[in-house]
DNA sequence: ATGATAATAGTAATCATTACTGATAAGGAG
DNA sequence: CTCCTTATCAGTAATGATTACTATTATCAT
């Protein structure tokens, strides 16, 4: 795994940030850097450092996929109004109930939908 | 929202089955029984059914969204090596955490990822 | 410095899902 | 039961996210 600045860009880009961007958005904002670097270099470099484990994936009911920087354990928030995300601590975790099932859990992922704070007051 | 023979076979397709499909594979299986129906009907279907809570869909790091006719509250656990999906009980909800920090939350959904009970067996 | 080769830019292809359109059928009114 | 309105349908085209391909470039071990 070479050290490229297209990849130290994307993962600078999304350490820097505490939200979750798509793919677009992510090449967006690296281009500002890196005029002419590619979509799809983005999406390669996603997967590399997802296998390796620098950032993590969001996957929620919208079609595309969310890039976090923030691994450490936690769950997310996704307002079905203004559509942001929101961090929050993850509660118990499933982990040792499906470890003595005889299931070996490598990561969970929580997801809640509802409305945010600042949508409600809007209402 | 008008009682039609594609909508109901659908519905009682995922309702006889206690586990997850994606779209495409709903559409072979109801096919079996309406020859002719198009993918665009299923998808259509599958949206509002979705939208009247009668089935729930499941978001996982896989491409494409996979539909449950079971609706009571559980959580999911994806194996990474054979992609089965298996239900467990949800573990305490976030719900009321949410709740006191002024979210409305609708729903919520955990996804575990790891290796499952069979695939262990085999490495 | 140099060579092997991993990674890149640019583009084309794929795959899931959605939109469109003229035809069909559900189901309420008469 | 028949007719009429219109939601839903089949079939197909379009979209949007992601992946694959290829010739070129740049990283990094020697």
């Amino acid at each position: 795994m070479r050290e490229t600045k297209q990849k130290t860009a994307i993962l600078e880009f999304l350490r820097s940030k505490r939200q979750h961007y798509s793919a677009i958005q992510i090449y967006d904002a690296v281009r500002e850097k890196i005029p002419n670097i590619s979509l799809g270099t983005v999406y390669r470099n996603l997967s590399t450092l997802l296998e390796s484990g620098e950032i993590i994936s969001v996957e929620t009911s919208d079609k595309c996929v969310f890039y976090d920087g923030f691994i450490k354990d936690h769950a997310h928030f996704v307002c079905q109004k203004c559509k942001n995300i929101f961090d929050f601590e993850m509660p118990t975790s499933a982990k040792e109930h499906l470890l003595s099932d005889g299931f070996d859990v490598s990561y969970e992922r929580l997801v809640c939908y509802g409305t945010c704070k600042n949508c409600l007051l809007k209402n």
